[in-house]
DNA sequence: AAACAATACAACCGCATAATT
DNA sequence: CAATTATGCGGTTGTATTGTT
């Protein structure tokens, strides 16, 4: 068989390469896959820098055989960007204690995809990083057209999100400053987020979260396990 | 056992951009 | 600085495998 350099150079980077991980995707990574691709849209390469082990193409083919089925059969019941925002409303109301130290061997991949967002996006805030992501997400029917921004502000737009969350972490919030340095206070999340929201609100603006709030939630393992359970329950559904 | 359908995934293609000459 | 080459990315296709009738 001959391959020309590309040909070469995919194989290497999408299979030979030593540190792939192959074989079924966890419950945890399929739960990442599912939150990154409703924020960030098919950013395939995006996505798998939040998942060592796994390449682009992996992210890619998983999706589109797995997910998008699941998803699929879940859309009638609630919409994709919907699911996402349930998962975060909840992480969020209930504060529940985790961890990102699953994957804090990716910190150096997160940092480098954070890094191309803040060249990509000319409406960032340079400090506190607000942003507006302009995600051209291919709808998967549509083929070309663009995802509504609607979709995307529900998810990113705090606004819209569960108000009880908001006053439980606002009660509670004395001061915050500085972000978050991994105390594993996970009420700090919800803390912060609070007082950018009060912060940007104040100046009558829109509120978008930091990318240190939006990085860690998309790294709490609780969102995975609340999609885990959701899997379970698809099954479970006489629907499907 | 054969034919067909469905599935999974590696590979290909085209485009955009970065790096090099 | 323009031309060329290399690289990265997302969409799509090809094909081997598995399941079903």
């Amino acid at each position: 068989m001959q391959r020309c350099s590309k040909s070469c150079r995919l194989r290497w980077t999408n299979y030979l390469r030593p540190g792939i991980k192959r074989g079924n995707f966890t419950p945890h990574e399929e739960g990442m896959i599912i939150h990154l691709q409703a924020l960030l849209g098919n950013k395939w390469a995006a996505i798998a820098s939040y998942l060592p082990q796994r390449t682009d193409n992996d992210v890619k083919n998983y999706w589109n055989t797995h997910l998008k089925k699941k998803l699929k059969k879940f859309q009638p019941a609630m919409e994709l960007p919907q699911m996402a925002q349930a998962c975060l409303n909840k992480t969020l109301a209930t504060g529940s204690s985790s961890t990102i130290a699953t994957y804090a061997s990716s910190t150096e991949n997160i940092s480098r995809l954070l890094q191309g967002w803040m060249r990509a996006s000319p409406n960032i805030c340079s400090n506190q990083s607000a942003i507006i992501l302009q995600t051209q997400s291919k709808d998967e029917s549509g083929g070309g057209d663009l995802m509504s921004n609607e979709h995307f502000e529900s998810i990113l737009w705090f606004e819209n999100m569960n108000n009880v969350a908001w006053e439980k972490s606002a009660c509670g919030s004395t001061t915050s400053k500085g972000g978050f340095q991994d105390s594993g206070n996970d009420d700090q999340f919800s803390v912060e987020i609070t007082q950018e929201m009060k912060q940007k609100t104040g100046n009558n603006s829109k509120f978008y979260p930091s990318f240190s709030s939006l990085e860690k939630w998309l790294l709490d393992d609780s969102c995975a396990g609340q999609v885990e359970e959701m899997n379970q329950w698809m099954e479970l559904s006489p629907i499907f």
